[in-house]
DNA sequence: GCCGTTTTCGGCCCGACTGTTTTCAGTCG
C-alpha cells in the first residue's frame, strides 16, 4: 500500500520544516499524512483512475502535495525530501523518539556535534558534549541518557494489560484521600489502546472558597502520589501536576484540577489529540472556546463540570473514549448515529478455554465453577488437537473420552437444576495446506470447532490466504482463532489478504475471534471495524489455559469497542440457542 | 501548504512545564 509510505514521507517533511521553524506548513503536511493513513482506497488506484485531479480532491491534499504523490508513484521518491535530508542527514524518527528531543534540538545537535542517530547521541551525552551547548544543559544531557535507556527497553510502550492493573491500584488508593472528589484515568489508558506510552490520572478536589485550603489539599494529593509504593523516580512535583516513573518502567502523571473543570480536563486529557482538534474547531465555529478549563463563550464558562455537558453544548452526543480517534466518531455523534457498543454485561460465555486434558491448569469442572461465578451461562472447552504435541493435543480417541466426561459434568448440573452448560469444542490446527489435523468424524461430535494457525507462519501472502480460506470452507470449522497471528511487540501479523478472508468468512458463516490476551488482541481494532462493515460475525474469547485468566475478557471487550462492535456483531453476546444455531454451518 | 456561504487572502488548537534563561524556546499532550 502506497498510502502509508507517502504518509510517512509527508510526516518526515513536516518534521524537517519544523526544524526550520517554518510556520503552518508542518501542520499541513501532518494533516495530509494523517488523511492518507485513514484513506480506505489505495492512492495508486485513485491516481490511476482519476489522475492528478483526483489526488487534489483528497482532503488536505492540494496542488503541491498532489505533485509529490505523483512524483512518488512514478519515481519512488520525493525530491524535496531528498534535498532536506541531504542538508541534515539524520535518523529523525529515532532521534525525536527520545523524550525531550524535538526537531529543533535535532538540528542543533547535528550542526554542532554531527549527531546523526541514537548511538551518536548516546555517545555525545556520555562524553558530556551536550550540556555546554546553547539551550541545553546538565539536566537535558541526563534526560537524554535516560530517554535512550527507556527506548532500548521495550521501545517505550507497554501493554494495556500490564499497565491497567497498576493504574487501578493507584486510583483505588488515591480515592481514599478524603479531600479527593473525583478521579479517573485519562489518555490512552481511558481509550483502552492496546499499548500505552504513559499514564495520565486526573483528580479533582473538593470545593472550597479559600485558595490556601485548596492549595493545601492539592499538596496533600501530590505528596501522597509521589510517595506511593512502586514510585522509583520523581520527574517533577508541582501543585497542579506531578510526574513519576513506576517500578514497571513506565511513567505516570497526575493532575489536580478544580471541580468545575473536571469534565473539560478529562475530555482534554483523554484525547486523542486528533479528536480534540476537531472538537476545538467545532467550538470555534460556534463562537466558543474549548480548553482543559472549560467551554467558554467570551469569558463565561458554559460547560466543563462533566464531559456530557461539553459534548452537548457542541451539538454532539457523548462519545465513548474508545472511539475518540477521529475516525468518524464525531460525524456519527453529530448525526446521532453512534454505535451502541458491546459491554461486559453482554457476554454470556467464553468458548476458547483449554482444560487439563491438553495440559491446561484446571479441570473442566473447576473451569465451569469459575465461569458460573462470573455470571456466564456456558463455557466452551476447546482443547488443542493432536498436531500440537507440545500442548498435549488430543487425538480422536482422547477427544471422544473427553466429550463423555463433559456429558457427565453437564448431567450433574442438570440434577442441580442449573442452566449452566459446558459446550464441547476444540482448537484444531490449520495445517500448511489448509487441512485440519483431526478427522471430520471427531469434529462432528462437537458443539463447535475453533481452528487456528499455530505453525509455519512464514508463507507467501497467497499461500497463507488460501490456507485459511480452505480451513473456513471445512463445514465443521466455526471459528478462526487469533486470525492475524500477531503478538504485540514481538511478532508482526502474518502476510495474508484480510479482505479476502472477510469475504469467505461471510459466505461460509465463519466467525472470527477477538482474542482477549493482552499481547494478542487479535483481531485488532481496525480489523474488527472492517469485519463489522463486511457483515462478518465475531466472538470475544480469552484463550485461557487457566481459570485465572478469565477476567482478561475485558481487554477483548475494549478492543471490540475500539472496533465499533455492537452486540449483534458478537455471537457470545447472543442467547446460547441463537449462537448454537448460527454455529451449525452445514 | 491548504482551505473557503464569513474569505482566492488570511487564517491555521491551546496551554503548561522544563530547562534554560533573566524573558523565552522547545517540547509535549
Amino acid at each position: 500500500m502506497y498510502n502509508s509510505e507517502i504518509a510517512k514521507i509527508f510526516h518526515e517533511i513536516a518534521l524537517y520544516l519544523e526544524m526550520d521553524n517554518i510556520p503552518f506548513k508542518p501542520q499541513a503536511y501532518e494533516k495530509a499524512a494523517e488523511n492518507l493513513e485513514i484513506l480506505s482506497e489505495d492512492i495508486a488506484e485513485i491516481y490511476k483512475s482519476g489522475g492528478f485531479e483526483a489526488l487534489e480532491k483528497i482532503s488536505g491534499i492540494g496542488k503541491s502535495m498532489a505533485e509529490k504523490i505523483e512524483e512518488y508513484l512514478k519515481k519512488g521518491k520525493v525530491k524535496e525530501l531528498e534535498i532536506l535530508k541531504k542538508k541534515i542527514p539524520v535518523d529523525l524518527e529515532a532521534l525525536i523518539s527520545v523524550e525531550g528531543i524535538g526537531p529543533r534540538k535535532v538540528k542543533t545537535l547535528y550542526q554542532k556535534l554531527k549527531i546523526k542517530n541514537l548511538s551518536d547521541l548516546e555517545k555525545a551525552a556520555r562524553d558530556h558534549k551536550i550540556a555546554p551547548l546553547d539551550g541545553f544543559g546538565e539536566k537535558t544531557e541526563q534526560n537524554i541518557l535516560e530517554g535512550i535507556e527507556f527506548l532500548k527497553r521495550d521501545k517505550g510502550r507497554f501493554l494495556l494489560g500490564e499497565i491497567e492493573p497498576v493504574v487501578e491500584e493507584v486510583i483505588g488508593k488515591i480515592k481514599k484521600i478524603k479531600e479527593v472528589k473525583m478521579i479517573s484515568p485519562a489518555g490512552s489508558v481511558r481509550r483502552k489502546k492496546e499499548t500505552i506510552g504513559d499514564v495520565d490520572i486526573l483528580v479533582s478536589i473538593k470545593k472550597t472558597s479559600q485558595p490556601a485550603v485548596a492549595k493545601a489539599m492539592a499538596g496533600k494529593v501530590m505528596d501522597f502520589f509521589v510517595s506511593l509504593p512502586g514510585v522509583v523516580k520523581i520527574w517533577g512535583k508541582g501543585m497542579t501536576k506531578s510526574s513519576v516513573r513506576m517500578a514497571g518502567g513506565f511513567d505516570m502523571d497526575i493532575r489536580v484540577v478544580p471541580e468545575k473543570s473536571f469534565g473539560s480536563a478529562l475530555q482534554y486529557f483523554s484525547g486523542s489529540k486528533e479528536h480534540n482538534i476537531i472538537l476545538r474547531k467545532i467550538a470555534i465555529d460556534k463562537g466558543l472556546k474549548l480548553s482543559e478549563y472549560g467551554l467558554f463563550k467570551g469569558s463565561k464558562m458554559i460547560a466543563g463540570e462533566n464531559e456530557e455537558g461539553i459534548y452537548k453544548k457542541l451539538g454532539l452526543k457523548w462519545i465513548p473514549p474508545e472511539l475518540r480517534e477521529n475516525s468518524g466518531e464525531i460525524e456519527a455523534a453529530l448525526k446521532n448515529k453512534l454505535p451502541k457498543l458491546v459491554e461486559p454485561k453482554d457476554i454470556f460465555g467464553d468458548l476458547h478455554v483449554h482444560s487439563n486434558w491438553n495440559g491446561g491448569e484446571d479441570s473442566m469442572e473447576e473451569l465451569a465453577q469459575t465461569a458460573m461465578k462470573m455470571g456466564y451461562e456456558y463455557i466452551g472447552i476447546s482443547d488443542h488437537t493432536k498436531f500440537l504435541r507440545i500442548e498435549n493435543g488430543l487425538d480422536e480417541k482422547k477427544l471422544h473420552e473427553r466429550n463423555k466426561e463433559i456429558d457427565k459434568i453437564n448431567s450433574k448440573f442438570k440434577i442441580k437444576n442449573s442452566k449452566f452448560r459446558i459446550l464441547k469444542g476444540c482448537e484444531a490446527n490449520i495445517m500448511p495446506d489448509g487441512s485440519i489435523d483431526i478427522d471430520n468424524k471427531a469434529l462432528s461430535e462437537l458443539d463447535y470447532v475453533i481452528a487456528g494457525v499455530h505453525s509455519q507462519l512464514r508463507m507467501t501472502k497467497e499461500e497463507m490466504t488460501n490456507r485459511i480460506i480452505k480451513a473456513m470452507e471445512n463445514p465443521h470449522v466455526d471459528i478462526i482463532s487469533h486470525p492475524t497471528g500477531r503478538i504485540i511487540k514481538q511478532r508482526e501479523e502474518y502476510e495474508f489478504d484480510f479482505d479476502k478472508i472477510l469475504e469467505v468468512a461471510r459466505e461460509t458463516k465463519t466467525v472470527l475471534e477477538i482474542n482477549s490476551f493482552p499481547n494478542r488482541l487479535d483481531l485488532k481494532d481496525t480489523n474488527i471495524r472492517k469485519a463489522k462493515k463486511a457483515g462478518v460475525k465475531m466472538i470475544i474469547n480469552t484463550d485461557s489455559h487457566t481459570k485465572r485468566t478469565f477476567p482478561l475478557m475485558k481487554y477483548g471487550i475494549s478492543q471490540a469497542r475500539r472496533g465499533w462492535a455492537e452486540k449483534g456483531d458478537i455471537i457470545n453476546c447472543w442467547p446460547v440457542e441463537k449462537m448454537k444455531s448460527f454455529l451449525k454451518k452445514s
